[in-house]
DNA sequence: TAGATTGTTAATCGATTAACAATC
DNA sequence: TAGATTGTTAATCGATTAACAATC
């Protein structure tokens, strides 16, 4: 079993790797990537490990058999989307985010209960009332989704969405959510990551 | 020295008990809670620990004084207010986000370098221009901040905060940033979570 | 009392780092 | 070769969980 850390720093080598072969250098040694990605040379030598793609003492890795590797072990054969559930602020901001064609996931649809929304494209995203979701997902066979609706409605609308078939959850209502066995949530907790930050601020006089 | 992930579970129980309280109940066992936060009775009660009040074996934690000792742990002696770089779309959204009083840490200052956008007033919140913000942050003595500029110009942007007395920053921009000793950054790199959700959406079948 | 929960230490678990022979 | 880097194991570090006497 790969663990969550490995592949949230994956992602993260690739996107500096991406940036590294527009300056133009075909090949990497693990601690100039460790001073971008701001973690350990051992790290990143270990993380590689699991590629299946090795490195040579003289060279350190090609950058472009390396991305390959990377993007072989992290994305799907097939295209995967994205579905995003209440298109608020927050909503709309990540649907702009996501949009702009840098991302490597595209979020397919979105869905809301606002009939100022249903049926319209919001940052070229076609907005679904939320009766439609479980069909857009099925007919669109997208297993991840973002949840973007107020706390209070996090929980049901999750549900829906695990019964529809999605199987990871981008969670930015501020609760935790209760999935079963199988089901993988990420939360992205805006206060509590900045009541945080508040804490170590006043920390470090 | 304590610990990060402490912090920020100390910051989640506060929000699950301002909820409980809301509900009524004077008092709560440490399993309880942990059924709400998704996290250990055990580790709970270890996390209480440091908090330097004690719960009775009887009655649980009463939730007032937990809240009191949370907060007294927590919170500067002084409110304290944090200020936003970037208001693309989403900078509103966070300044909307953090804005609507439920919060507990006010963004009170915003800045731009977008002449469409300096001295208005965006979700209740006064954006500066850029050559402002040091000023703003010496003035109303502000030491967290949040990056939501692109990510090219985040670096910049940082150097600046920091430079002005910044001591904590909560940074929306896909980079990793560089920072002196002392200051404190929490990443929110959206791009890599959910890719990382995307994945293991996979892995459970 | 009997039963459940607390505070706290010891044991476990996992993740990171250090180390080093093998390699180019 | 000499020197630096790789793949990989062993050692370290830290965080979580289990356990249990003390308490109500």
């Amino acid at each position: 079993m790969v663990r969550e850390k490995t592949i949230g720093r994956l992602s993260l080598y690739r996107r500096l790797l991406t940036e590294l072969q527009g300056e133009g250098p075909k090949s990497v040694y693990s601690h100039q990537l460790a001073a971008r990605a701001g973690v350990s040379a051992a790290q990143i030598r270990r993380d590689f490990m699991i590629l299946g793609y090795s490195g040579s003492p003289a060279q350190g890795y090609e950058v472009a058999k390396l991305l390959d590797s990377i993007t072989h072990f992290l994305d799907a054969p097939e295209s995967q989307g994205a579905i995003l559930v209440g298109v608020g602020n927050l909503g709309r901001a990540l649907l702009a985010y996501f949009g702009t064609g840098r991302a490597r996931l595209r979020i397919e649809a979105a869905c809301d209960n606002d009939p100022k929304k249903i049926q319209r494209v919001i940052h070229g995203c076609h907005c679904y009332a939320m009766v439609e979701m479980p069909e857009v997902i099925r007919r669109q066979s997208i297993r991840t989704a973002i949840i973007t609706v107020p706390a209070p409605e996090a929980q049901a609308v999750a549900n829906d969405l695990i019964e529809a078939g999605i199987r990871g959850i981008l969670n930015f209502a501020p609760v935790r959510l209760h999935v079963p066995e199988g089901v993988f949530v990420e939360n992205m907790d805006m206060a509590v990551a900045l009541e945080k930050v508040a804490f170590f601020a006043r920390q470090h006089v």
